[in-house]
RNA sequence: CGGGGAGUGGCGCAGCCUGGUAGCGCACCGCGUUUGGGACGCGGGGGUCGCAGGUUCAAAUCCUGUCUCCCCGACCA
């Protein structure tokens, strides 16, 4: 993409209604806009990012045998007074509005139930299971407070996987599996093992335990209790004698610690599944309760913590994998040599699907290697007359502090090979 | 919802205490000069000072109410 058809700017100064650190880069360097307190609107390259993290999560899912569904944000009020999660006195962040026929509906916070009774469609047959349904979807949850940016909002991007097992089994099997799947997309997305835990704790509204996914860092909301070496944690709010004998934890063995919770797998039994009547006929003809997991991804919140986890003085610094470009092309002077040199490498490196946002904008130097710190572009490229006596291009890594000198023909094949460490 | 802070051109701020012609920087527009770390000169456009009442000859400024934003707490996926 060239610079001078993306139509956000960056800025040069914080803004003022922003304390978090996430929220204040990307709304700098043009990644979000904020609607009103815990409502974000996606930039382009903001989407770019969040469209990258969706992917992996994808990935990831299809491989352990996810469906991908868009459901529906408004929901029926009924399915949701078979669980007995309509009311507010037991589901107190729900938005609910009215159609104009005085019918009430809601605004998914979750989707269990239409899930749920959608599947009564398609499944009654034990060959019929497991199904493994999952969504990518915002989801409205009506927060006392929104804050921190990305990290508490009222409205978000979230993945949820729904599991319909036959037997406790067989749910028991999927549900480490998808844990493991779960290591390998905060892998994936620069969060490594070593500070990703799987948390046990507590269901709230879906069931009485559940593990999260936290990852450390000193503006989590959550405190846990990590046992680094057998790489367990417990959430405080759960913690308790009973829950250390259970998990096998000695006191002394833990540390305490602040994280982020960007994931959480709940067991739901088969509480839902029998409250909206959808069940399966086993192999000798008989009845049989379905036992259902749900787990989730904060897909907007792990941007969030991204953006704060990976950057520095001079702005965001993304991990390849989710960057909205790998690279940013500088085109330093308006000659016509150096133009012609600077198209031609945008050409080349797009030809070779490297994704590439060239600034061709009359900007002045400082201008422009400021906005490719600030928007956190892995690698930056400049093409200038001082390059071209050379025939060559200068490169340098967003992480690195020295820029080395590539011959401008092999651009592409030099950036491939750095793109893959 | 309790406590604290803040709302003034698109952005960041000053002015408010002590009422009297709304100001600065950035961004934007025009002309010219510049071009390896957020360039410079000259000229220009843009704001019913969050909103509503009140006090006053006169309100950005004083008073009351209200909305919004941020932080802490409670709560929460």
């Amino acid at each position: 993409m060239r610079r001078s058809q993306l139509f956000v700017k960056t800025r040069r100064q914080t803004p003022a209604d922003e304390e978090a650190r996430n929220a204040r880069l990307l709304i700098r360097a043009g990644f979000i806009h904020k609607e009103m307190a815990g409502v974000y609107s996606y930039l382009p390259p903001g989407k770019m990012v969040l469209d990258n993290i969706k992917q992996i999560i994808r990935e990831e899912m299809n491989a352990i045998g996810g469906n991908e569904v868009l459901m529906s944000t408004l929901q029926n009020k009924e399915l949701w007074e078979a669980t007995n999660r309509w009311d507010d006195k037991e589901v107190d962040n729900w938005f609910k509005s009215r159609l104009v026929s005085g019918t009430e509906v809601g605004i998914g916070f979750t989707h269990e139930e239409p899930l749920t009774n959608a599947l009564k469609h398609f499944v009654s047959s034990y060959k019929d299971l497991p199904v493994y349904p999952y969504q990518i979807q915002t989801k409205f949850r009506n927060e006392l407070r929104a804050k921190s940016g990305l990290l508490r909002g009222r409205e978000f991007l979230m993945k949820d996987l729904y599991s319909y097992s036959r037997s406790q089994q067989e749910h028991d099997e999927f549900y480490e599996k998808i844990a493991g799947a779960y290591f390998k997309v905060f892998s994936r997305l620069g969060f490594s093992e070593s500070i990703t835990f799987r948390t046990f704790a507590s269901g709230g509204v879906f069931s009485q335990f559940s593990d999260e996914f936290q990852v450390l860092s000193h503006i989590g909301e959550d405190t846990i209790y990590v046992d680094k070496a057998k790489k367990i944690a417990v959430n405080k709010e759960v913690y308790s004698d009973e829950v250390q004998a259970k998990l096998g934890l000695n006191k002394s063995d833990l540390s305490e610690e602040q994280a982020v919770e960007v994931g959480n797998i709940f067991p739901l039994g088969s509480k839902y599944s029998d409250a909206l009547g959808l069940y399966f006929t086993d192999e000798n003809g008989h009845k049989q309760s379905i036992i259902m997991g749900c787990y989730g991804i904060g897909i907007s919140r792990l941007m969030g913590l991204l953006a704060e986890h990976f950057a520095d003085d001079k702005g965001l610094v993304w991990p390849v994998s989710i960057a909205p470009f790998k690279v940013y092309l500088i085109r330093l002077g308006s000659s016509p040599t150096v133009v012609e040199a600077a198209d031609s490498a945008y050409e080349q490196l797009t030809r070779a699907g490297v994704g590439v946002i060239y600034d061709d904008r009359d900007a002045s130097a400082g201008e422009m290697f400021a906005d490719a710190d600030l928007m956190g572009i892995p690698v930056r490229v400049v093409i200038s007359e001082k390059t071209l006596i050379s025939a060559s291009a200068e490169l340098k890594l967003r992480t690195s502090k020295e820029p080395q000198i590539v011959p401008a023909q092999a651009l592409a094949q030099t950036l491939e090979k750095q793109l893959q460490n």
